[in-house]
RNA sequence: GCGGGUGUAGCUCAGUUGGUUAGAGUAUCGGCCUGUCACGCCGAGGGUCGCGGGUUCAAGUCCCGUCACUCGCGCCA
């Protein structure tokens, strides 16, 4: 009989069934418990960890004595029946343990950088440097497990809505609108330079005018912009797809039950907006209602437009924004009346932190108004405020006043930090919604012209007529935004496939027929040979993964994240290029000038 | 590019109002221990208090600069 050379079972593979047989165990010294005479170790693989013990019959003892945590080895031994007491109920196999007869260690562990048994933080750059053992730990390893297995259940479901993956060039043209690019200069064409794709938006497109009609791809996304928690530097990966012959209904008739599906699989039980039932908020009310464009439906609290108000009003300050074009929202702070006046000036110390002119406030305690705004308002104004608010004796109120950008920018913050200092968000929720009807255009106060306000592909409402004869800052686009718990998740539009349309959107934008053939001239050529309406979104893959892991940051579902100055601390990328390779490609690095002469 | 936070032993942290030789847990090394599962007990080694400068009789502690990590703003069609 041949024996595997390494293991007949996985570490989570044995139990009572198996007692009596003798096995082969391979995997790493996750703990050691060394009692002199007799010694328990955890050995640890990917599946789960098996006790071994090892006493003064066993030619292991002194091996293992030796061998520091993590070292790997393979164990000849023999199942036995833990005895009544050394059950272990924590530990899947814990009915068992292996009597070590003979020990081989594979690889001897130096001592470590950082533990791998336990959940302690450790520094990000040693976690990064060290990040094969980083990965080892127990809540690192099952998140890229997730992941992994999220990323599979997205394909099966597209496949199951009828799409097909089809994939896209890595090294392509430079897209002049967006994010930076990363280039790689062309060997072959001195001075020219590729470009890794922002995203595969016009080779989708492209697909669509080729005829495939259902396109879907786990796409690689490069672009060069500091990180967030929720951005990861240089790479990231979205759910693509794309649709011929739809209505924006469609798409998200069509997606809902992917991503609802997607959410439930993997939520652990907790409640998912059910596919059919997503909302569908304009994105001018979103931006009533809850002052942000992605929306945290958890959250109760509901923004109010209370500018009427103050037209005229004893508070001189909001009657003076407010005569001048301005706004007053008012964030609703409910059930308040016990918290401290430090509560509500500690809220107008943060507004003023975040760059704002301040956060009003009204406070209201057994139907007592107080606070400035209330005392200079009269009672008689606050009664009939708080009457067209809903609100009750003993809540309070904030309020954003300003420029309606700016103030509703601010009662978005507000609401959220008030929730958050109330309590009121429900955690194990997740909420999903469409966020539609996107402004087309805004104004772009440095350049002093309109630009477009998201994807210049998009289709605007109203089509050329709307382009012809409508205030461009009016025309919406087919538009849309998925949302989940505050997180934009996915993007996406009905695209504009009319060359007149497309020209003339741009015009708008001080561009000419030249330079639409010139920076888009693929698509624009394509446009021009039959191409059917379409349309499509893009998920964020690492968002939706950290929401389902309930990961605060996306190091913690990325096997080799880059830090936070886009630096691979394990690989050392990006590094110093030799002469040879930068003469082959034509390239010459210039110094930046030193910042400092101390 | 800008702003906030953090930085003390390999790792997690404490260190009072500026005052003696900078401590604990864990890890490492040595010793003891036959039923643990974060095993336990005894002992040892281990420190450029991120780095540089300044104030002071005296700096881990106060000030300035700088670096690293991070969160945010700008940026992200």
């Amino acid at each position: 009989m041949t024996i595997h050379a390494y293991r007949t079972h996985t570490c989570a593979a044995l139990g009572a069934s198996n007692v009596g047989e003798a096995i082969r165990l391979s995997g790493w010294v996750h703990r050691k418990r060394d009692h002199g005479g007799v010694l328990f170790v955890d050995l640890r693989d990917h599946y789960g960890i098996t006790q071994i013990v090892a006493d003064s019959d066993s030619s292991a003892l002194a091996v293992l004595e030796g061998l520091r945590l993590e070292s790997v080895i393979t164990i000849d031994g023999e199942v036995k029946a833990r005895g009544q007491g050394t059950v272990n109920p924590n530990l899947p196999t814990g009915a068992i343990e292996v009597f070590a007869r003979e020990i081989k260690v594979l690889s001897r562990a130096e001592e470590l950088p950082m533990p791998v048994a336990g959940e302690q933080e450790y520094p990000e750059d040693i976690r990064l440097r060290y990040r094969f053992l980083d990965l080892r730990r127990e809540t690192l390893h099952a998140n890229i497990v997730k992941r992994t297995r999220i990323i599979s259940d997205m394909r099966r479901r597209m496949e199951g809505a009828g799409f097909t993956e089809y994939s896209t060039p890595i090294l392509t043209a430079s897209s002049p609108e967006g994010a930076r690019d990363f280039l790689v200069p062309s060997r072959i064409h001195p001075g020219k330079f590729y470009a890794l794709p922002q995203a595969p938006q016009q080779y989708k497109q492209l697909l669509m005018v080729a005829g495939f009609d259902r396109y879907f791809q786990i796409a690689p996304c490069f672009r060069d912009e500091d990180p967030r928690a929720d951005r990861l530097p240089g790479e990231f990966y979205q759910l693509d797809l794309e649709m011929s012959f739809v209505t924006q209904e469609e798409v998200w008739d069509t997606m809902e039950p992917v991503m609802a599906g997607v959410f439930e699989s993997f939520a652990d039980g907790k409640p998912v907006t059910p596919a059919g039932q997503f909302r569908r908020i304009p994105h001018a009310q979103s931006m009533l209602d809850y002052g942000s464009d992605k929306p945290d439906l958890r959250n109760p609290l509901l923004i109010r437009d209370v500018s009427a108000h103050f037209t005229s009003s004893g508070f001189g300050l909001f009657e003076k924004i407010v005569g001048g074009g301005g706004v007053v929202r008012a964030i609703p702070a409910p059930g308040t009346a016990e918290k401290s006046r430090k509560f509500f000036d500690d809220m107008n110390e943060w507004a003023r932190a975040e760059g704002h002119a301040g956060l009003g406030y009204v406070t209201r305690k057994g139907g007592e108004f107080g606070g400035p705004i209330a005392k200079n308002h009269g009672e008689e104004g606050m009664i009939a405020l708080y009457d067209a608010l809903g609100l009750g004796p003993n809540d309070g109120c904030f309020f954003a006043a300003g420029k309606e950008g700016q103030a509703a920018k601010l009662a978005g913050h507000a609401r959220t930090r008030v929730a958050e200092q109330l309590d009121l968000i429900d955690k194990d929720r997740f909420d999903l919604c469409w966020i539609v009807d996107f402004p087309f255009y805004e104004w772009d106060e440095d350049a002093k012209k309109v630009e477009f306000s998201h994807n210049p592909f998009s289709m605007p409402q109203g089509g050329m007529e709307a382009l012809c004869n409508q205030d461009p800052l009016t025309i919406n686009a087919y538009q849309y935004d998925l949302v989940c718990n505050g997180f934009e998740i996915a993007s996406g539009s009905i695209r504009n496939e009319n060359p007149e349309t497309m020209v003339k959107a741009f015009e708008i934008t001080g561009l000419t027929q030249a330079d639409v053939e010139d920076r888009f001239g693929g698509l624009y050529r394509a446009f021009q040979y039959g191409a059917p309406p379409h349309g499509g979104m893009a998920a964020g893959v690492d968002r939706v993964v950290m929401l389902l892991c309930g990961a605060q940051n996306l190091r913690e579902i990325t096997l080799f994240p880059m830090n936070q100055k886009a630096e691979d601390l394990l690989m050392g990328a990006p590094s110093v290029a030799e002469n040879k390779q930068l003469r082959e490609l034509h390239v010459r690095v210039i110094e930046p000038p030193k910042t400092r002469t101390a």
